[in-house]
DNA sequence: GTAAAGTGTGGGACGCGTTTCAGGTCAAGA
DNA sequence: TCTTGACCTGAAACGCGTCCCACACTTTAC
């Protein structure tokens, strides 16, 4: 591998001259530069990004740490941060943590090691106070209301909708409300957003009978599904489209009049199904996370997200 | 910042020794391991990820080149990546082309400049020659079946299922069979491979009335759908399964009598509307490619797809 | 006419870890 | 006793660009 060095001995130059011709600099006259990028071209010559990143201290990555690589929230979100994050000259990689914390934290270790210039949580395991602390090594954002943690953040204020949509499952009278919850509320700020929504709208916290954890996926609403059907629910307020789906299907399979059915995510399933859902808008999110990451923006970014009904 | 010539000037021993300390390698006695240590405890050491790539000559880091970041094709390749790249070891980054060929080119550049150790094209929209020569850079892996090319690839062998699909069309009795495309079967290999097992089985290429390109989701689906019906199609192979759903929503919204449907990617919605699918083990594929850009495997990899058949 | 400003180049330190090679010590085996 | 080899440590080169500073010369500007 030929390097700068080498370009600037057989042009004649000296490594400085070389490193503005390179990068398009003044003070560097025409025929020079024209000497030097040709020999460069004999050469073969190319610029080593490694070297560049390390001259000058910055890689333009930013780390996007997820829970799950193929899911409508994570993909969603994904896609924002890549879309903000190549107009605005970064790059994005992806790290995997199943919900782990010890991965959180190896994540965290290499941000502190500079392995790139900030870090996504789009999910956390980590106590969020431990994710604060790290600021040290660098930029994190989460994607989650940190409450009264103070660390950049970007999400979706998720209590207006939520409220909004049990206030309408409540007025449609129905009175045996079964909630699904993607963890455990104590982990999950999701889950508990939900929880603690329909609580004050309904009244009452969801029974035991009422309530799911654990559901990622479609085939996880049709499991739920037959949870429902024996402890009678009458709606069920799944947190992901596809998952009411899931729900939907095992009613209709099975020949059981169906509950009335609410999903999240705005995907395709929901509008097949006419049926209400929510959009968190998490494109939105994920761009703003990235501006955030980058330092482009601070402080916590709260973003509305909306309830849409269908009778 | 301290570094490690700090770390050694502190300690009183040499840079390489405190290198071993920090790489556990053998040959540093225990107590001299100890000391150096604390001392980069104290001085709150961590080693810099970026010299450590540049010394070492890679960045453990793959590239993977996608059209689109929210996509079930790609959303599934980049699962079974990432999946693989974490168990050995590597990094993923995200590098969206919008399938635009100035952006791919860009990226093969950046693997020249040794930004990633290797580089996955998951769909391109360069000649392929074009990228074959590229290899000359580092490990360049596609994933499509690059017929007599000579570059790593994995890939699935879409013909064997695709010729059992419209086998089983054409048994069936259907007379004026659509297809739908994801982009023009001339720079598509997808799509071409299609046509081909169409013109194939069925004995003719598909009429302009017959042929829709250009669908990627949901949306494009339901205005194929009146495309479509205003063209009396009685099947409609769609390239998703979603996007099948998309067809499938617009003959019932409009009242009209459905045609036969057949979806690919075997996802939820076509389970639900209960339509045949293929299932291209998108997943399986993703893992091959990451095992050809880490220079683990070499040659190319076809997998097998399966056509599910559903009355 | 002379100071100020702009232009063109080079030297070399800096960012930071890895690795090869040399030199020295000490104990086990012949 | 001599050899061999494992063990410990250090000097310095290597991977490769970037950037500040100095120096020299040429234009403007007043």
């Amino acid at each position: 591998m030929t390097n700068i060095r080498d370009i600037a001995r057989e042009s004649g130059y000296s490594v400085s001259t070389v490193s503005r011709v390179l990068n398009h600099k003044k003070y560097v006259s025409p025929a020079v530069r024209d000497h030097i990028e040709q020999v460069m071209q004999q050469l073969n010559y190319v610029p080593n990004a490694v070297a560049r990143d390390l001259s000058s201290g910055h890689t333009k990555t930013i780390g996007v740490a997820l829970a799950m690589v193929a899911h409508p929230y994570y993909t969603t979100l994904v896609k924002g941060i890549t879309e903000a994050a190549f107009e605005e000259g970064y790059q994005v990689t992806l790290l995997p943590t199943d919900y782990d914390a010890k991965l959180e934290r190896r994540y965290l270790e290499q941000l502190r090691q500079h392995a790139f210039d900030g870090l996504i949580f789009t999910s956390h395991s980590m106590p969020i106070s431990e994710i604060a602390a790290a600021q040290a090594f660098g930029p994190v954002v989460v994607c989650q209301d940190p409450g009264s943690v103070t660390i950049p953040a970007a999400f979706t204020d998720r209590q207006a909708s939520y409220h909004e949509a049990f206030a309408w499952i409540k007025q449609a009278g129905y009175q045996r409300i079964g909630l699904m919850l993607p963890r455990d509320p104590k982990v999950s700020a999701t889950a508990s957003a939900m929880v603690q929504a329909y609580t004050n709208v309904i009244g009452a916290a969801p029974a035991a009978d009422l309530t799911w954890i654990g559901s990622m996926a479609y085939a996880d609403g049709r499991k739920a599904g037959a949870f429902f059907a024996a402890n009678g629910a009458d709606f069920v307020f799944a947190n992901g489209d596809d998952i009411a789906m899931g729900v939907h299907d095992y009613y209709q399979q099975n020949h059981l009049p169906l509950p009335g059915l609410m999903g999240q995510e705005n995907q395709v399933s929901s509008a097949l199904l006419g049926i209400s859902t929510i959009d968190h808008h998490f494109h939105a999110v994920g761009r703003a996370a990235l501006a955030l990451a980058t330092g482009a923006k601070t402080g916590q970014i709260k973003i509305a997200s909306d309830f849409i009904a269908r009778p």
